[in-house]
DNA sequence: GATTCTATTTATAACTA
DNA sequence: TTAGTTATAAATAGAAT
């Protein structure tokens, strides 16, 4: 929509295509969250980019899952336009839902992973739950991925390392709290 | 967006709100769509109106569905960047976490590889230097592999990922749910 | 590759039927 | 209330940096 009216295809140019993603998928996070903002709807969005280009999420995390939550457990998605009875029960139970939402989000207040990550590598603990477990994988995933591209970057060659058995690093090693905590996960 | 700006603020009026509503939603669905066929990124959406008021789904009800449900097992958003609505809450939590870093650091040295890892978490930058890169990287590795033992433990499934060149980790990786369905995408 | 800068196209607030 | 119309605000494609 500019200097040109684009076609409504695939852009096979890279970099015109990522440019194009996230302009919108920014401007896109931008509407939703006006439209929340005028009339208190409730909304969440998911961009997920090719490869692993980018995965945007609005409103947060956390609050896309409830959404979603919320949204499964509504039977069929209805309209919304059908008998009065079934609006009501609809509307009581998107009440109760509501609450749920609150409640999950509370919960989650402390779960952020970049805050149970702190917390971990702090206390030496790990978060007890398999969905945090995850969750850190997999941001520990990306974060790896990044310091392997950048120490290509710099290197010349590829990093190869495999995690292995109780070394000694320097600064935070294998005899850290947190290794020993994580140890004794395993063999607990 | 027209003969006038219209403020950032819950709508009172009724039918105009109601009407913001369902035009923006409609737009919002539509340029989900644009975003979805130009960049083949995987979009979906829900927003929900007040009380009963509307619930639109992007693209349909069965893949909001799945796409949310690939989010949720993966449920943080990589390169580390934030989402919007919630802004105010990381942010406030972020300068919580910058003064324990600070305290950290004025007790320690700035290359403790916890303190270089979690800046990296907050900020999303990476240390500058090679050595402190390929620490970081090694300590990461170990993390993520105990991670995937317990979520293994847990689970009774071993989380297969694979990781992509450039890189080499042993336990969790590119195999994770979004890049499974990402690949299907290109090979599809 | 990321930013910034226009020329245009879109989206849309207010209006009208 | 639901659909068009129009003047203006936003988004954005392509270029420049």
């Amino acid at each position: 929509m500019a200097r040109k009216k684009v076609a409504l295809w695939y852009i096979h140019n890279d970099s015109t295509r990522l440019n194009t993603l996230k302009k919108r998928t920014k401007n896109l996070m931008k509407k939703a969250s006006e439209v929340a903002t005028l009339c208190n709807a409730k909304a969440c969005m998911l961009v997920y980019g090719e490869g692993t280009t980018m995965l945007e999420v609005f409103p947060s995390n956390a609050e896309a899952v409830a959404i979603l939550n919320r949204f499964k457990s509504i039977p069929e998605v209805p309209q919304l336009k059908k008998t009065m009875d079934q609006e009501t029960i609809l509307s009581k139970r998107l009440v109760q839902l509501r609450h749920q939402v609150e409640k999950i989000r509370r919960e989650h207040k402390d779960c952020e992973p970049r805050i149970l990550l702190h917390k971990a590598m702090v206390s030496g603990h790990l978060p007890g739950n398999i969905e945090e477990l995850t969750t850190m994988a997999w941001k520990l995933e990306i974060i790896l991925k990044s310091v392997g591209e950048r120490i290509t970057k710099r290197n010349g060659q590829p990093p190869v390392y495999q995690a292995q058995a109780p070394y000694v690093t320097s600064g935070m090693g294998m005899g850290s709290p947190m290794y020993q905590a994580l140890r004794q996960q395993h063999e607990g």
